[in-house]
DNA sequence: TTAATGTCTCTAGCAACTATAGGTTCAAGA
DNA sequence: TCTTGAACCTATAGTTGCTAGAGACATTAA
């Protein structure tokens, strides 16, 4: 059994999210020591091992969950992970496309500063009048998290 | 002068956010009228739409506060404006970098899936287990956000 | 005049943690 | 055995950038 800090160190999470994870019910409860410590088996590594590798492919916690559930099933069919997996793929790649309109705006102003005084300044300038934008990145304010 | 509903139409922002705005101090207190309704002016407006425009670019609230404050200083270098405009372009070029990476291996992760049971789903098991991955996107926790 | 909409303040909630305070337990060295 | 220092405990609040709700007042159109 291991302490939350070998835990921790074990899985590549911290501390303080290991009890959080264990908060909001994504571990179970874990068992405790006499002196009121916890203490975690290889199980709990594992599955804090896959949400650790889950979160770092972006998936959300709520998405993690989702998974962890399914994953206990191990005889039902894998089309909801498949589903889940396909909509991690979507977002990411909504968030790609996203981001690359903005990286084509920045390096637009950046490369228009001359270098002068602020008055005028392409970036401020560019900033205060949307249309000087060549794509319309901004009918919504759209989400572009993670 | 507009009332803030007016003013969030014609600045494409919602009320309840022109609101927080004014709390945390990146727009200035508004006037009021006799029935304490706040009203705002076309300087006013102006501001709100280059917060917007800004935001829309990923700007954090913080480098939006930072470019205003500049802006009102129209004598002075716009080397600051620059440092921040670039600072911003590197942002979302290293989440741009990190976002294809996990595009990668979601990918593989989701072409691999047979479509059979989930004790052998492929998604499941690179999950739980990093070595199957071809990068090491997981070394630490980075934030990708925006 | 009345009804509908808009506005006001205040508080709480979202994701996914991180940080702090103040106290307890454990492991190792003298 | 004692002591020191690290690791642990709980609970609360803070982060970012809003969004949602409650309950009350203001304004406007019919």
């Amino acid at each position: 059994m291991l302490t939350i800090g070998k835990l921790g160190a074990a899985a590549g999470v911290k501390v303080p999210t290991i009890r959080y994870y264990e908060q909001i019910g994504l571990l179970p409860n874990a068992e405790r020591s006499i002196g009121n410590q916890r203490l975690y088996s290889r199980v709990t590594q594992d599955r804090l091992v896959f949400i650790r590798h889950a979160r770092e492919l972006g998936f959300p916690l709520g998405a993690i969950r989702d998974l962890l559930g399914l994953s206990d099933r191990p005889d039902q069919s894998c089309a909801d992970v498949d589903a889940i997996a396909r909509a991690q793929l979507q977002a990411v790649e909504g968030r790609i496309a996203r981001l690359l309109a903005l990286k084509d705006e920045l390096e637009r102003m950046v490369d228009h500063c001359a270098g002068g005084i602020i008055s005028d300044c392409r970036v401020i300038e560019v900033l205060g009048n949307h249309g000087h934008c060549a794509a319309d990145h901004g009918r919504e304010m759209q989400d572009v998290s993670e």
